[in-house]
DNA sequence: CGTCCTGTTGAGGTGGGTCAACATTCGTGG
DNA sequence: CCACGAATGTTGACCCACCTCAACAGGACG
Protein backbone atom coordinates (compact mmCIF):
# COMPACT_ATOMS: atom_id res chain seq x y z
CA UNK A 1 0.00 0.00 0.00
CA UNK A 2 1.43 3.37 -0.77
CA UNK A 3 0.18 5.14 2.48
CA UNK A 4 2.32 8.14 2.80
CA UNK A 5 3.85 8.75 5.68
CA UNK A 6 2.70 12.32 7.86
CA UNK A 7 4.71 15.27 6.08
CA UNK A 8 4.65 18.16 8.45
CA UNK A 9 7.04 19.91 6.25
CA UNK A 10 4.81 22.46 5.04
CA UNK A 11 1.22 23.38 6.46
CA UNK A 12 -0.90 21.47 4.20
CA UNK A 13 -4.70 23.09 5.55
CA UNK A 14 -3.48 26.17 4.47
CA UNK A 15 -2.77 25.54 1.22
CA UNK A 16 -5.45 22.80 0.74
CA UNK A 17 -7.23 22.97 -2.58
CA UNK A 18 -10.85 22.58 -0.76
CA UNK A 19 -10.19 24.79 2.46
CA UNK A 20 -12.85 27.42 2.26
CA UNK A 21 -15.43 24.34 1.61
CA UNK A 22 -14.38 21.89 4.27
CA UNK A 23 -14.83 21.68 7.65
CA UNK A 24 -11.45 23.24 8.33
CA UNK A 25 -13.39 26.74 6.91
CA UNK A 26 -13.57 28.65 9.85
CA UNK A 27 -10.50 28.01 11.65
CA UNK A 28 -8.14 30.62 12.68
CA UNK A 29 -4.65 30.47 11.34
CA UNK A 30 -3.30 28.66 14.94
CA UNK A 31 -6.15 25.88 14.72
CA UNK A 32 -5.31 24.98 11.70
CA UNK A 33 -2.11 24.72 12.27
CA UNK A 34 -2.55 22.39 15.49
CA UNK A 35 -4.93 20.31 12.93
CA UNK A 36 -2.81 20.36 10.67
CA UNK A 37 -0.70 18.61 12.92
CA UNK A 38 -3.08 16.12 13.88
CA UNK A 39 -3.73 14.41 10.33
CA UNK A 40 -2.04 12.96 7.28
CA UNK A 41 -2.50 12.58 4.16
CA UNK A 42 -3.26 9.41 1.82
CA UNK A 43 -3.44 8.60 -1.27
CA UNK A 44 -6.11 5.79 -2.60
CA UNK A 45 -5.92 3.86 -5.43
CA UNK A 46 -9.42 3.34 -7.40
CA UNK A 47 -10.96 0.26 -5.36
CA UNK A 48 -8.55 0.89 -2.19
CA UNK A 49 -10.88 0.72 0.80
CA UNK A 50 -10.40 2.70 3.95
CA UNK A 51 -13.07 2.04 5.93
CA UNK A 52 -14.72 -1.72 6.84
CA UNK A 53 -18.54 -1.65 7.93
CA UNK A 54 -18.93 -2.98 11.39
CA UNK A 55 -15.07 -2.57 12.44
CA UNK A 56 -14.02 -0.36 15.16
CA UNK A 57 -13.98 3.14 13.94
CA UNK A 58 -10.61 4.40 14.60
CA UNK A 59 -10.41 6.95 11.68
CA UNK A 60 -12.63 9.98 10.12
CA UNK A 61 -10.82 11.79 6.80
CA UNK A 62 -11.88 14.65 5.16
CA UNK A 63 -11.88 14.24 1.27
CA UNK A 64 -9.31 16.52 -0.94
CA UNK A 65 -9.84 14.89 -4.33
CA UNK A 66 -11.61 12.17 -6.10
CA UNK A 67 -14.87 10.38 -5.35
CA UNK A 68 -15.36 7.28 -2.77
CA UNK A 69 -18.08 5.20 -2.23
CA UNK A 70 -20.19 4.55 1.02
CA UNK A 71 -21.81 1.44 0.83
CA UNK A 72 -23.49 -1.45 2.70
CA UNK A 73 -24.42 -4.85 1.87
CA UNK A 74 -27.72 -7.15 2.48
CA UNK A 75 -27.28 -10.94 4.40
CA UNK A 76 -28.13 -12.23 0.41
CA UNK A 77 -25.22 -9.81 -0.88
CA UNK A 78 -26.87 -7.35 -3.12
CA UNK A 79 -25.27 -3.99 -2.00
CA UNK A 80 -26.09 -0.96 -1.69
CA UNK A 81 -24.42 2.23 -1.98
CA UNK A 82 -25.33 4.94 0.74
CA UNK A 83 -23.96 8.09 -0.83
CA UNK A 84 -20.79 9.00 -2.97
CA UNK A 85 -18.25 11.56 -1.11
CA UNK A 86 -16.78 14.35 -3.15
CA UNK A 87 -13.82 16.87 -2.61
CA UNK A 88 -14.76 18.49 0.85
CA UNK A 89 -16.99 15.65 2.12
CA UNK A 90 -16.15 13.98 5.76
CA UNK A 91 -15.71 10.55 6.17
CA UNK A 92 -16.45 8.21 9.18
CA UNK A 93 -18.38 8.11 12.53
CA UNK A 94 -16.98 10.52 15.08
CA UNK A 95 -18.87 9.87 18.61
CA UNK A 96 -19.44 6.35 17.55
CA UNK A 97 -18.06 3.16 18.27
CA UNK A 98 -18.65 1.38 14.84
CA UNK A 99 -18.43 2.71 11.59
CA UNK A 100 -21.90 1.73 10.30
CA UNK A 101 -20.86 1.63 6.11
CA UNK A 102 -17.49 1.13 4.41
CA UNK A 103 -15.80 3.79 2.45
CA UNK A 104 -13.76 2.26 -1.01
CA UNK A 105 -12.46 5.42 -3.48
CA UNK A 106 -13.82 5.07 -7.12
CA UNK A 107 -11.29 6.95 -8.61
CA UNK A 108 -8.04 8.17 -7.57
CA UNK A 109 -8.28 9.87 -4.22
CA UNK A 110 -6.37 12.10 -1.72
CA UNK A 111 -7.72 12.12 1.43
CA UNK A 112 -6.97 13.65 4.69
CA UNK A 113 -7.01 11.63 7.67
CA UNK A 114 -7.21 11.74 11.72
CA UNK A 115 -7.33 9.57 14.02
CA UNK A 116 -10.57 9.14 15.46
CA UNK A 117 -9.51 10.31 18.95
CA UNK A 118 -7.57 13.01 17.71
CA UNK A 119 -9.95 14.50 15.97
CA UNK A 120 -12.84 14.21 18.86
CA UNK A 121 -10.57 15.91 21.07
CA UNK A 122 -9.96 18.57 18.67
CA UNK A 123 -12.90 18.99 18.17
CA UNK A 124 -14.51 19.25 21.95
CA UNK A 125 -11.88 21.43 22.33
CA UNK A 126 -12.81 23.87 19.38
CA UNK A 127 -16.29 24.34 19.00
CA UNK A 128 -16.09 26.52 15.90
CA UNK A 129 -14.74 22.96 14.10
CA UNK A 130 -17.62 21.39 16.24
CA UNK A 131 -20.12 23.42 15.05
CA UNK A 132 -18.82 23.20 11.14
CA UNK A 133 -19.08 19.32 11.64
CA UNK A 134 -22.90 19.99 12.58
CA UNK A 135 -23.69 22.22 9.24
CA UNK A 136 -22.07 19.81 7.57
CA UNK A 137 -23.49 16.15 8.91
CA UNK A 138 -27.17 18.47 8.86
CA UNK A 139 -26.76 19.21 5.03
CA UNK A 140 -25.60 15.85 4.63
CA UNK A 141 -28.88 14.39 6.77
CA UNK A 142 -30.97 16.42 4.33
CA UNK A 143 -29.52 14.81 0.80
CA UNK A 144 -29.41 11.54 1.84
CA UNK A 145 -33.31 12.05 2.74
CA UNK A 146 -33.70 13.43 -0.81
CA UNK A 147 -32.37 10.23 -1.59
CA UNK A 148 -34.50 8.37 -0.27
CA UNK A 149 -37.46 9.56 -2.40
CA UNK A 150 -35.79 8.74 -5.73
CA UNK A 151 -34.99 5.52 -3.87
CA UNK A 152 -38.57 4.71 -3.07
CA UNK A 153 -40.81 6.34 -5.50
CA UNK A 154 -38.96 7.29 -8.94
CA UNK A 155 -38.70 4.93 -11.64
CA UNK A 156 -35.55 3.77 -13.50
CA UNK A 157 -35.73 6.45 -16.18
CA UNK A 158 -36.09 9.34 -13.33
CA UNK A 159 -33.28 7.60 -11.10
CA UNK A 160 -31.46 7.83 -14.11
CA UNK A 161 -31.98 11.37 -14.91
CA UNK A 162 -31.78 12.52 -11.23
CA UNK A 163 -28.02 10.78 -10.55
CA UNK A 164 -26.90 12.44 -14.31
CA UNK A 165 -27.91 15.79 -12.96
CA UNK A 166 -26.32 15.27 -9.26
CA UNK A 167 -23.18 14.05 -10.86
CA UNK A 168 -22.64 16.75 -12.92
CA UNK A 169 -23.35 18.98 -10.58
CA UNK A 170 -20.78 17.95 -7.89
CA UNK A 171 -18.07 16.91 -10.70
CA UNK A 172 -18.01 20.96 -11.62
CA UNK A 173 -16.11 22.81 -8.62
CA UNK A 174 -18.47 25.21 -6.85
CA UNK A 175 -16.22 28.28 -6.98
CA UNK A 176 -16.36 27.18 -11.36
CA UNK A 177 -17.34 30.25 -13.17
CA UNK A 178 -19.34 28.85 -15.61
CA UNK A 179 -22.78 28.06 -14.75
CA UNK A 180 -23.55 26.67 -17.71
CA UNK A 181 -26.79 26.44 -17.78
CA UNK A 182 -27.92 25.26 -21.29
CA UNK A 183 -24.56 24.48 -22.55
CA UNK A 184 -24.11 20.77 -23.40
CA UNK A 185 -21.33 19.68 -20.64
CA UNK A 186 -19.43 16.48 -20.83
CA UNK A 187 -17.75 14.89 -17.28
CA UNK A 188 -16.35 11.63 -17.00
CA UNK A 189 -18.74 9.25 -14.78
CA UNK A 190 -16.67 7.89 -11.22
CA UNK A 191 -18.93 4.62 -11.48
CA UNK A 192 -19.20 1.65 -13.44
CA UNK A 193 -22.66 0.79 -14.66
CA UNK A 194 -22.78 -1.87 -11.89
CA UNK A 195 -21.84 0.52 -9.16
CA UNK A 196 -24.84 2.96 -11.02
CA UNK A 197 -27.03 0.43 -10.27
CA UNK A 198 -26.09 -0.17 -6.84
CA UNK A 199 -26.63 3.95 -6.16
CA UNK A 200 -29.94 3.68 -7.84
CA UNK A 201 -31.22 0.66 -6.19
CA UNK A 202 -31.72 -0.84 -10.06
CA UNK A 203 -29.99 -3.42 -11.93
CA UNK A 204 -27.07 -3.08 -14.15
CA UNK A 205 -28.99 -4.18 -17.47
CA UNK A 206 -31.87 -1.84 -16.33
CA UNK A 207 -28.99 1.29 -16.13
CA UNK A 208 -27.39 0.08 -19.63
CA UNK A 209 -30.84 0.18 -21.30
CA UNK A 210 -32.18 3.40 -19.27
CA UNK A 211 -28.79 4.65 -21.00
CA UNK A 212 -29.15 3.76 -24.62
CA UNK A 213 -32.54 4.96 -24.69
CA UNK A 214 -31.72 8.65 -23.33
CA UNK A 215 -28.68 8.41 -25.83
CA UNK A 216 -31.39 7.27 -28.80
CA UNK A 217 -33.70 9.91 -27.47
CA UNK A 218 -31.11 12.46 -27.89
CA UNK A 219 -31.10 13.80 -24.47
CA UNK A 220 -27.24 12.61 -23.90
CA UNK A 221 -24.62 11.71 -25.87
CA UNK A 222 -21.85 8.61 -24.93
CA UNK A 223 -18.65 9.15 -26.41
CA UNK A 224 -17.29 6.26 -24.30
CA UNK A 225 -18.38 4.08 -21.29
CA UNK A 226 -16.64 6.59 -19.01
CA UNK A 227 -17.71 9.89 -20.45
CA UNK A 228 -21.26 11.57 -20.74
CA UNK A 229 -22.20 14.76 -22.60
CA UNK A 230 -25.72 15.80 -21.33
CA UNK A 231 -27.25 17.35 -24.80
CA UNK A 232 -30.79 18.03 -23.31
CA UNK A 233 -30.05 19.49 -19.49
CA UNK A 234 -34.08 20.83 -19.50
CA UNK A 235 -35.60 17.38 -20.75
CA UNK A 236 -33.43 15.61 -18.50
CA UNK A 237 -34.12 17.98 -15.38
CA UNK A 238 -38.05 17.14 -16.72
CA UNK A 239 -37.52 13.82 -16.48
CA UNK A 240 -35.95 14.12 -13.06
CA UNK A 241 -39.17 15.64 -12.13
CA UNK B 1 -55.71 25.70 16.59
CA UNK B 2 -54.67 25.22 20.44
CA UNK B 3 -51.16 26.58 20.84
CA UNK B 4 -50.79 26.30 24.46
CA UNK B 5 -49.19 29.54 25.20
CA UNK B 6 -45.92 29.37 26.94
CA UNK B 7 -45.96 29.08 30.59
CA UNK B 8 -43.30 29.16 32.92
CA UNK B 9 -44.72 28.42 36.44
CA UNK B 10 -42.74 25.51 36.68
CA UNK B 11 -39.75 24.31 34.76
CA UNK B 12 -40.38 21.77 32.56
CA UNK B 13 -37.42 20.83 31.13
CA UNK B 14 -36.00 19.87 34.77
CA UNK B 15 -39.27 17.59 34.71
CA UNK B 16 -39.45 16.65 31.66
CA UNK B 17 -40.04 13.17 30.61
CA UNK B 18 -37.50 12.69 28.36
CA UNK B 19 -34.68 14.82 30.08
CA UNK B 20 -32.13 12.18 29.69
CA UNK B 21 -32.57 11.04 26.12
CA UNK B 22 -33.22 14.33 24.70
CA UNK B 23 -30.52 17.07 23.54
CA UNK B 24 -30.60 18.69 26.85
CA UNK B 25 -29.27 15.37 28.47
CA UNK B 26 -25.85 16.90 29.52
CA UNK B 27 -26.88 20.54 30.48
CA UNK B 28 -26.27 21.81 34.02
CA UNK B 29 -29.52 22.99 36.13
CA UNK B 30 -28.48 26.51 35.07
CA UNK B 31 -28.94 25.84 31.35
CA UNK B 32 -31.74 24.16 31.70
CA UNK B 33 -33.09 26.93 33.14
CA UNK B 34 -32.10 28.83 30.53
CA UNK B 35 -33.36 26.94 27.94
CA UNK B 36 -36.51 26.43 29.55
CA UNK B 37 -37.30 30.29 29.23
CA UNK B 38 -36.80 30.10 25.62
CA UNK B 39 -38.72 27.14 24.27
CA UNK B 40 -42.57 26.48 24.71
CA UNK B 41 -44.63 23.69 24.76
CA UNK B 42 -47.62 22.50 22.31
CA UNK B 43 -49.83 19.92 21.64
CA UNK B 44 -50.82 18.38 18.38
CA UNK B 45 -53.34 16.53 17.39
CA UNK B 46 -52.86 13.54 14.61
CA UNK B 47 -52.46 15.15 11.31
CA UNK B 48 -51.40 18.75 12.67
CA UNK B 49 -49.15 19.95 11.14
CA UNK B 50 -46.11 21.91 12.48
CA UNK B 51 -43.88 22.01 9.88
CA UNK B 52 -44.04 22.57 6.70
CA UNK B 53 -41.93 21.82 3.69
CA UNK B 54 -39.59 24.78 2.25
CA UNK B 55 -41.06 27.23 3.91
CA UNK B 56 -38.65 29.03 5.98
CA UNK B 57 -37.35 27.71 8.95
CA UNK B 58 -38.35 29.56 12.09
CA UNK B 59 -39.19 26.83 14.53
CA UNK B 60 -37.02 24.13 16.20
CA UNK B 61 -38.51 21.08 18.62
CA UNK B 62 -38.23 18.24 20.72
CA UNK B 63 -40.56 15.05 20.53
CA UNK B 64 -41.89 14.78 24.19
CA UNK B 65 -44.62 12.66 23.54
CA UNK B 66 -46.09 11.31 20.23
CA UNK B 67 -45.03 10.19 16.73
CA UNK B 68 -44.48 12.51 13.96
CA UNK B 69 -43.71 11.68 10.46
CA UNK B 70 -40.69 13.75 8.41
CA UNK B 71 -41.91 13.64 4.55
CA UNK B 72 -41.53 15.07 1.01
CA UNK B 73 -43.76 14.71 -2.00
CA UNK B 74 -42.72 13.62 -5.76
CA UNK B 75 -43.89 16.74 -8.51
CA UNK B 76 -46.99 14.27 -9.48
CA UNK B 77 -48.14 13.70 -6.17
CA UNK B 78 -46.78 10.75 -4.58
CA UNK B 79 -45.36 11.21 -0.91
CA UNK B 80 -42.46 9.61 0.46
CA UNK B 81 -42.13 9.57 4.19
CA UNK B 82 -38.54 10.07 4.96
CA UNK B 83 -38.47 9.55 8.40
CA UNK B 84 -40.44 8.51 11.59
CA UNK B 85 -40.00 11.13 15.12
CA UNK B 86 -40.79 9.40 18.24
CA UNK B 87 -40.01 11.21 22.26
CA UNK B 88 -36.54 12.64 22.59
CA UNK B 89 -36.35 13.00 18.60
CA UNK B 90 -34.99 16.39 16.82
CA UNK B 91 -37.34 18.76 14.60
CA UNK B 92 -36.62 20.96 12.29
CA UNK B 93 -33.41 22.54 10.62
CA UNK B 94 -31.02 24.37 12.55
CA UNK B 95 -28.30 26.83 10.88
CA UNK B 96 -30.68 26.63 7.16
CA UNK B 97 -33.13 28.50 5.99
CA UNK B 98 -35.39 26.61 5.01
CA UNK B 99 -37.50 23.22 6.48
CA UNK B 100 -36.25 20.20 3.94
CA UNK B 101 -39.37 18.58 4.38
CA UNK B 102 -43.11 19.16 6.05
CA UNK B 103 -43.57 17.42 9.63
CA UNK B 104 -46.78 16.34 10.94
CA UNK B 105 -48.42 14.55 13.91
CA UNK B 106 -49.81 11.15 13.43
CA UNK B 107 -50.90 10.53 17.15
CA UNK B 108 -51.86 13.21 19.91
CA UNK B 109 -48.35 14.82 20.30
CA UNK B 110 -46.20 16.85 22.94
CA UNK B 111 -43.61 19.13 21.36
CA UNK B 112 -41.19 21.26 23.03
CA UNK B 113 -40.31 24.15 20.77
CA UNK B 114 -38.27 27.20 20.41
CA UNK B 115 -37.47 29.90 17.48
CA UNK B 116 -34.65 28.93 15.65
CA UNK B 117 -32.55 31.74 16.17
CA UNK B 118 -32.81 31.71 19.67
CA UNK B 119 -32.13 28.14 19.13
CA UNK B 120 -28.98 28.69 17.28
CA UNK B 121 -27.62 31.39 19.84
CA UNK B 122 -28.22 29.26 22.74
CA UNK B 123 -26.50 26.62 21.15
CA UNK B 124 -23.56 28.49 19.70
CA UNK B 125 -23.29 29.68 23.81
CA UNK B 126 -23.31 26.28 25.06
CA UNK B 127 -21.15 24.06 23.23
CA UNK B 128 -22.36 20.94 25.27
CA UNK B 129 -25.68 21.30 23.86
CA UNK B 130 -24.39 21.60 20.30
CA UNK B 131 -22.10 18.76 20.54
CA UNK B 132 -25.38 16.47 21.50
CA UNK B 133 -27.11 18.09 18.71
CA UNK B 134 -24.17 16.71 16.76
CA UNK B 135 -24.19 13.26 18.25
CA UNK B 136 -28.15 12.89 17.40
CA UNK B 137 -27.53 14.27 13.97
CA UNK B 138 -24.95 11.62 13.29
CA UNK B 139 -27.11 8.72 14.82
CA UNK B 140 -29.90 10.08 12.77
CA UNK B 141 -27.68 9.77 9.94
CA UNK B 142 -27.06 6.87 10.12
CA UNK B 143 -30.73 5.48 10.33
CA UNK B 144 -31.45 7.45 7.38
CA UNK B 145 -28.46 5.27 5.41
CA UNK B 146 -30.11 2.03 6.11
CA UNK B 147 -33.37 3.14 5.36
CA UNK B 148 -32.09 3.43 2.32
CA UNK B 149 -30.94 0.00 1.97
CA UNK B 150 -34.56 -0.97 2.92
CA UNK B 151 -36.00 1.04 0.35
CA UNK B 152 -33.29 0.42 -2.38
CA UNK B 153 -32.93 -2.99 -2.04
CA UNK B 154 -35.67 -4.83 -0.28
CA UNK B 155 -38.81 -7.09 -1.48
CA UNK B 156 -42.06 -5.73 0.09
CA UNK B 157 -42.19 -8.83 2.67
CA UNK B 158 -38.46 -7.96 3.63
CA UNK B 159 -39.58 -3.76 3.89
CA UNK B 160 -42.82 -4.89 5.94
CA UNK B 161 -41.05 -7.59 8.40
CA UNK B 162 -38.30 -4.64 8.76
CA UNK B 163 -40.77 -2.03 9.79
CA UNK B 164 -42.89 -3.88 12.25
CA UNK B 165 -39.46 -4.62 14.18
CA UNK B 166 -38.21 -1.03 13.85
CA UNK B 167 -41.51 0.37 15.07
CA UNK B 168 -42.17 -2.41 18.12
CA UNK B 169 -38.11 -1.29 19.13
CA UNK B 170 -38.84 2.65 19.05
CA UNK B 171 -42.23 2.51 21.11
CA UNK B 172 -40.44 0.20 23.83
CA UNK B 173 -38.89 2.75 26.17
CA UNK B 174 -35.33 2.64 26.07
CA UNK B 175 -35.47 2.22 29.72
CA UNK B 176 -37.99 -0.09 30.13
CA UNK B 177 -37.50 -3.03 32.13
CA UNK B 178 -38.73 -6.07 29.88
CA UNK B 179 -36.52 -6.64 27.35
CA UNK B 180 -39.05 -9.17 25.84
CA UNK B 181 -36.67 -11.25 23.55
CA UNK B 182 -38.80 -13.93 22.60
CA UNK B 183 -42.44 -12.48 24.13
CA UNK B 184 -45.35 -12.08 21.95
CA UNK B 185 -45.50 -8.36 22.08
CA UNK B 186 -48.07 -5.56 20.89
CA UNK B 187 -48.35 -2.50 20.16
CA UNK B 188 -50.84 -0.11 17.78
CA UNK B 189 -49.30 1.44 14.95
CA UNK B 190 -49.30 4.87 14.63
CA UNK B 191 -49.72 4.84 10.86
CA UNK B 192 -52.46 3.91 8.84
CA UNK B 193 -52.11 1.75 5.57
CA UNK B 194 -51.57 4.23 3.38
CA UNK B 195 -48.76 5.71 5.24
CA UNK B 196 -46.91 2.60 6.02
CA UNK B 197 -47.06 1.98 2.58
CA UNK B 198 -45.53 5.72 1.98
CA UNK B 199 -43.16 4.98 4.65
CA UNK B 200 -41.50 1.61 2.99
CA UNK B 201 -42.43 2.80 -0.80
CA UNK B 202 -44.98 0.19 -1.60
CA UNK B 203 -48.70 1.24 -2.71
CA UNK B 204 -51.55 0.60 0.25
CA UNK B 205 -52.64 -2.79 -1.33
CA UNK B 206 -49.34 -4.67 -1.33
CA UNK B 207 -48.49 -3.52 2.10
CA UNK B 208 -52.15 -5.03 2.80
CA UNK B 209 -51.89 -8.23 1.06
CA UNK B 210 -48.19 -8.26 3.21
CA UNK B 211 -50.29 -8.15 6.44
CA UNK B 212 -52.81 -10.74 5.64
CA UNK B 213 -49.73 -12.97 4.48
CA UNK B 214 -47.72 -12.52 7.74
CA UNK B 215 -51.25 -13.46 9.59
CA UNK B 216 -51.71 -16.07 7.33
CA UNK B 217 -48.14 -17.53 8.40
CA UNK B 218 -48.36 -17.19 11.96
CA UNK B 219 -45.70 -14.83 12.56
CA UNK B 220 -48.18 -11.94 13.59
CA UNK B 221 -51.47 -11.43 14.54
CA UNK B 222 -53.81 -8.00 14.17
CA UNK B 223 -56.40 -8.01 16.41
CA UNK B 224 -57.29 -4.70 15.26
CA UNK B 225 -56.42 -2.36 12.02
CA UNK B 226 -54.51 -0.57 14.39
CA UNK B 227 -52.88 -3.08 16.77
CA UNK B 228 -49.83 -5.40 15.97
CA UNK B 229 -48.94 -8.66 18.06
CA UNK B 230 -45.82 -10.08 17.07
CA UNK B 231 -46.08 -13.85 17.95
CA UNK B 232 -42.57 -15.29 15.45
CA UNK B 233 -40.43 -12.24 16.22
CA UNK B 234 -37.25 -14.39 15.14
CA UNK B 235 -39.24 -15.25 11.93
CA UNK B 236 -39.71 -11.68 11.27
CA UNK B 237 -35.92 -10.99 11.83
CA UNK B 238 -35.10 -14.15 9.47
CA UNK B 239 -37.61 -12.05 6.76
CA UNK B 240 -35.92 -8.69 7.55
CA UNK B 241 -32.44 -9.90 6.55
C1' DC C 1 -4.33 -13.24 -31.02
C1' DG C 2 -6.76 -14.90 -27.12
C1' DT C 3 -8.52 -13.95 -22.51
C1' DC C 4 -10.78 -11.22 -19.26
C1' DC C 5 -13.74 -7.67 -18.00
C1' DT C 6 -17.33 -4.47 -18.72
C1' DG C 7 -21.16 -3.23 -21.06
C1' DT C 8 -25.16 -4.03 -24.40
C1' DT C 9 -29.10 -6.26 -26.10
C1' DG C 10 -32.77 -9.72 -26.32
C1' DA C 11 -36.38 -12.94 -24.51
C1' DG C 12 -39.15 -14.21 -20.97
C1' DG C 13 -40.85 -14.26 -16.10
C1' DT C 14 -42.62 -11.99 -11.91
C1' DG C 15 -43.29 -8.83 -8.01
C1' DG C 16 -45.73 -5.30 -7.11
C1' DG C 17 -48.51 -1.52 -9.26
C1' DT C 18 -53.22 -0.34 -10.99
C1' DC C 19 -58.01 -0.61 -11.18
C1' DA C 20 -62.12 -2.15 -9.27
C1' DA C 21 -65.39 -4.34 -6.10
C1' DC C 22 -66.31 -5.14 -1.57
C1' DA C 23 -65.80 -5.11 3.70
C1' DT C 24 -65.09 -2.94 7.93
C1' DT C 25 -64.72 0.78 11.05
C1' DC C 26 -65.54 5.42 12.40
C1' DG C 27 -67.94 9.66 12.94
C1' DT C 28 -72.06 12.29 12.93
C1' DG C 29 -76.56 13.40 13.86
C1' DG C 30 -81.13 11.95 14.51
C1' DC D 1 -78.60 3.65 20.48
C1' DC D 2 -79.00 3.14 15.76
C1' DA D 3 -78.70 4.73 10.79
C1' DC D 4 -76.16 6.44 7.40
C1' DG D 5 -72.27 7.97 4.81
C1' DA D 6 -67.43 8.62 4.53
C1' DA D 7 -63.02 6.96 5.28
C1' DT D 8 -60.01 3.17 5.66
C1' DG D 9 -58.71 -1.45 4.71
C1' DT D 10 -59.02 -6.01 2.10
C1' DT D 11 -59.13 -8.91 -1.77
C1' DG D 12 -59.10 -10.21 -6.67
C1' DA D 13 -57.79 -9.76 -11.63
C1' DC D 14 -54.84 -7.94 -14.71
C1' DC D 15 -50.70 -5.68 -16.46
C1' DC D 16 -46.26 -3.71 -16.90
C1' DA D 17 -41.66 -2.12 -15.32
C1' DC D 18 -38.03 -4.14 -13.91
C1' DC D 19 -35.48 -8.43 -12.84
C1' DT D 20 -33.34 -12.74 -14.44
C1' DC D 21 -30.95 -15.43 -17.51
C1' DA D 22 -28.34 -15.71 -21.53
C1' DA D 23 -25.86 -14.53 -25.67
C1' DC D 24 -22.90 -11.39 -27.59
C1' DA D 25 -19.88 -7.09 -28.44
C1' DG D 26 -16.08 -4.13 -27.60
C1' DG D 27 -11.87 -2.68 -25.29
C1' DA D 28 -7.76 -3.48 -22.41
C1' DC D 29 -3.81 -6.09 -21.78
C1' DG D 30 -0.78 -9.86 -21.76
Amino acid sequence: MDTNPPDHSINFCQACAIRNRAICADLESAEIDLLNKIGSRRRLKPGEQILWEGEEAVLVANVIEGVLKLSTQTVDGKEQILGLAYPSDFLGRPFGSTTPYGVEALSDAHVCTFRRSDFERFAREHPRLEHKLLERTLSELDRTRRWMLLLGRMNAEQKLASFLLETSERLTPADCAFTMDEAPMQFTLPLTRQQIADVLGLTIETVSRQFSKMKKDGLIDLPTRREVTILERAALEDLAG
